[in-house]
RNA sequence: GGACCGGUAGCUCAGUUGGUUAGAGCGUCCGCCUGUCACGCGGAAGGUCGCGGGUUCGAGUCCCGUUCGGUCCGCCA
């Protein structure tokens, strides 16, 4: 494919032509000057004589990064001249013409022959310069093809998009507010939305059959390294009439299957998608998002070793925990220091240690082999099914603690055995979430996750069930160990609603108080629906195996929320704090 | 809010059990060079070893505190 260049889009030999773009490098030999000239789509060598003195001259100031508009005659280069690493290496310009449209100062870092890793906050402070780089070029497509994928894809499938409102008002659930003060309404904010999630109900409400955003979200809480520092993207939809989560898998599934394939040209592991029930994927990988693409599920062993004589599993069993166990193969291959390092790793997680039992030449070698009698080791085997060659490792506390821990240390070991395999996408939807659950802070009964979500059972449910046994019609896409996104089947039912926040205790007044346009909405008709909101960035970093969601966003802030580039947040006047009748009260270390 | 890892030249890094004047590559500046393509050659400038304190005859190196960055936990429908 021919390479092209800002000014002027072919090579032509022989032809006069003019272009223009960035000084890539410069080998100035004295006698010949050399220019490598960049923009986004390529790189051609301009080569400046001494005959043509103007240019020559010029070329002698020119320095990584100017910018220059060069024309010259493209001339074809010799047999042995060729640069066989440039698609346009069979040519070169041959300047007549040469002027500096604007110099660089010295780059704070390589941009352009940039192997090391730079530091991310210098990247991010100079983002302009960071850029350029082929890879974040090719970053700025991909993510521009994908959106626009995304939007071919939903607007033949009849939804369309609504924009909401960025200025809307604080929600008392979930995340935290970024606030915004209001001019005109002293005292008073307005909230950015953490996602358009009333919004697009109240769109249900209002007679849209199908509705989607490529919606901003906001949510003021820490980062992660997938998770992006204050402000995201989501493909936010809803759709009417949806009244069990069969309708919505069945409409979007093939949007993720295509996106996988045809845009990322990816393997999907497995088609439908795996619907598990959120109970079992903590049982089974200890994990709401467990990566599918290998296997190493866990093996309950409370039963079998209901008697052992091991101090540390029998005090786990008389204390309502259980024991449990992953099977690595071929893992008896494991160094020492290799345990360590993972018992090092489920000691920070809560394990009081990591007990393991390795499977070689037909023997079994264990630390905890002496506490064991014949028929627990027997039995541990029958159960894991491990072979030769392979190592089992146990947890043994309370059960969430085992099942996170090993969860853990199954991620852990996935990545360390190269089990995660890049080219295939292991899609599956978690379903049956619990409704409520206990919260130990607030010692009350919350939310387990969206309030919102419709109980399954309904009323009935609410009324005669034990909350904490009540499911919701709730379910995470999730595809290779990330949460794309949590969706629901909604309460639309005011009754419901109502009850389904009295369990948490929030009265009625409160619900009409927060969330009365929805309520006062649903009295009118509402027609049942659901929807979901997977992650833009996310998706984009599954389908390019990037592992830092910044990475992929074009101007992210740092971990601590900030623009180092634009230097937000800042300070504000005097004068806009008294217009908005704002006086501050900061703690004193804070103030500068 | 907590835990762990890191901060040495503009950039990427090395720096031995604590020991003379802290090094390399790239970049920058000066000089040479007509076929390089991350050109080459010669020379030069460039450092509060994040910051503060301590131990020591002596600290980039050891200890304590602090700050900044990253990752994770908490938090995040």
């Amino acid at each position: 494919m021919q390479r092209t260049l800002s000014l002027d889009t072919t090579l032509h030999v022989g032809k006069q032509i003019t272009v223009a773009g960035w000084a890539a490098s410069t080998r100035d030999h004295g006698g010949l000057i050399f220019i490598d000239l960049r923009d986004h789509a390529g790189l051609v060598q301009l080569t400046v004589h001494p005959e043509t003195a103007t240019a020559f001259e010029i070329a002698n100031k020119i320095r990584d990064e100017f910018v220059l508009k060069a024309t010259g005659t493209v001339l074809e280069r010799e047999p042995s001249l060729v640069n066989k690493n440039i698609a346009t290496g069979t040519v070169e310009i041959k300047v007549e013409h040469l002027e500096i449209l604007n110099p660089s100062k010295p780059l704070p870092f390589p941009i352009f022959h940039q192997e090391a890793n730079i530091n991310e906050d210098l990247r991010l402070k100079y983002r302009f310069l960071d850029l350029r780089r082929e890879k974040m070029q090719s970053m700025l497509l991909k993510r521009h093809k994908m959106i626009k994928f995304i939007r071919d894809w939903m607007d033949a499938e009849d939804f369309i998009e609504i924009t909401t409102p960025i200025l809307t008002s604080s929600s008392p659930e979930g995340a935290r507010d970024f606030l915004v003060p209001s001019r005109l309404h002293p005292g008073k904010f307005y909230a950015l939305p953490q996602a358009p999630q009333q919004f697009k109900q109240l769109l249900m409400v209002g007679g849209v059959p199908k509705y989607f955003q490529i919606a901003p979200c906001f949510r003021d809480e820490d980062p992660r390294a997938d998770r992006s520092p204050g402000e995201f993207y989501q493909l936010d939809l809803e759709i009417a009439f949806a009244d069990h989560h069969d309708v919505v898998f069945k409409q979007m599934e093939p949007l993720f299957i295509e996106l996988t394939e045809k845009f990322a040209g990816k393997k999907v592991l497995e088609k439908p998608f795996p619907r598990i029930p959120y109970a079992e994927a903590m049982e089974k990988y200890g994990s709401d998002r467990p990566d599918l693409r290998f296997g190493m599920e866990m093996v309950e062993l409370t039963e079998e070793l209901k008697n052992t004589g091991f101090s540390v599993f029998a005090n786990a069993i008389k204390s309502g925990g259980c024991i449990k166990a992953i099977t690595l193969e071929g893992g008896s291959r494991l160094t020492r220091s290799q345990i360590d390092t993972l018992t090092e790793m489920v000691k920070r997680e809560g394990a009081g240690g990591l007990a393991y039992i390795v499977l070689e030449n037909g023997e079994q070698k264990s630390p905890i082999l002496k506490f064991l009698s014949s028929e627990e080791v027997s039995a541990i085997i029958t159960k894991t099914k491990a072979q030769d060659g392979d190592i089992v490792f146990f947890g043994a506390d309370e059960r969430s603690l085992v099942n996170k821990v090993l969860g853990k240390l199954r991620d852990q070991l996935g990545a360390d055995f190269g089990l995660k395999d890049p080219s295939v996408v292991a899609w599956a939807w978690i379903i049956d979430f619990p409704m409520y659950e206990w919260s130990d802070t607030e010692k009350k009964i919350d939310f387990c996750h969206n309030p919102f979500s419709m109980p399954i059972g309904g009323l009935d449910a609410l009324n005669t069930q034990d909350p904490l046994t009540i499911k919701a019609d709730q379910y995470d896409i999730i595809a290779n160990g990330l949460e794309l996104s949590s969706g629901a089947i909604r309460n639309y039912n005011p009754e419901i609603l109502y009850k389904a926040f009295e369990i948490v205790g929030y009265p009625k007044e409160v619900v009409d108080e927060k969330f009365g346009a929805m309520i006062r909405a649903f009295e009118y008709g509402a027609p049942p629906h659901g929807g979901f909101a997977p992650g833009i960035d996310r998706l984009l970093m599954l389908l390019e195996n990037e592992a830092n969601i910044r990475e992929v966003i074009a101007f992210p802030k740092n971990g601590s929320a900030e623009d180092v580039m634009m230097e937000a947040p800042s300070t504000v006047s005097e004068k806009q704090l008294k217009e908005l009748h704002i006086k501050l009260d900061l703690p004193p270390k804070k103030q500068s």
